[in-house]
DNA sequence: AGGCTTTTTGCAAACCATTCGCAACAGGAT
DNA sequence: ATCCTGTTGCGAATGGTTTGCAAAAAGCCT
């Protein structure tokens, strides 16, 4: 996971640059966000984090992913009726499935989706400074009865 | 403003199918949201709603407003860093662009993203049971300096 | 109208995710 | 060691929304 590793020090350089000094609760948030392949919420980053840093705190959770996110570093999601959930936002831009029964999260991304939005605001006089597309689904009825 | 008043009996049509009486309190909810071209809040809704029905909670605004969701005949918008927002839900579907400035609301509709959303999902084994596209925009700077 | 049953109301309190205030604390520079 | 400044954990506050409850209103039957 060097990848992770990468992530990790990519997140450390941009909170260095920011005058944010790393703690020991700090670099464990960065290495959990950098190792997390999923979305995962406050809570469950606190959780992993506890490993890590023992003793830490949920508002320490709060305050980090914050300042992380002002550095542009991670996103936030707040898909609907569940508390916010984040990811380090490296990758490419995507968005997201919700299915809708099982609470996974599928990523997925169309460029002709993203250009036809972006004609769509230009048309109306606008630029778009950012989106947010959920489609909220449920597995495929497997056709034959 | 036949348009409103048909709107208004619609919805008492619907909660009325759902055993739910029509107070004085609900019909002047329903009066105003009928009414309404914006995406007012609960705290907006219940200012307007307390010129008909003086006295009107906010509690009862919001029970009503969870009645009308449940029956499909109103729709809540969460938009990024705001309270709920509602409007009715007949006409035909379309998204959101909320201007990051102003907050303003704007309406817009693409069958080609509609279509594309749902071949997407198609793809990925899935069937869409709802969406969510909101475009955060800025009024386009004027070309020339 | 009167009486009975069910729903609704307004109020205050509870919720819940997130933020904030603060006094104790840690890190680094001098 | 000592300053200085940023950070911590805690508990309390926040704010939009929901809920428990006793009193009031609506519907219903006669
Ligand atoms: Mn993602
Ligand atoms: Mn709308
Ligand atoms: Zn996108
Ligand atoms: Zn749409």
């Amino acid at each position: 996971m060097t990848n992770a590793q990468q992530r990790a020090e990519h997140f450390t350089q941009a909170l260095r640059a920011a005058g944010v000094r790393i703690t020991r609760q700090r670099a464990a948030l960065l290495d959990v966000l950098a190792e997390a392949e999923d979305h995962p919420d406050a809570v469950e980053l606190h959780r992993r984090s506890k490993d890590r840093a023992p003793g830490i705190s949920l508002s320490t959770v709060y305050r980090t992913l914050t300042a992380l996110e002002e550095q542009g570093v991670i996103q936030r999601h707040q898909f609907e009726g569940a508390s916010a959930r984040f990811e380090h936002a490296d990758g490419e831009h995507h968005d997201h499935m919700i299915d809708v029964e099982t609470g996974d999260v599928i990523e997925f991304c169309s460029d002709r989706i993203e250009r036809l939005q972006a004609e769509i605001a230009r048309e109306m006089g606008y630029d778009i400074v950012h989106h947010r597309m959920e489609l909220y689904v449920r597995r495929r009825s497997n056709g034959k009865a």
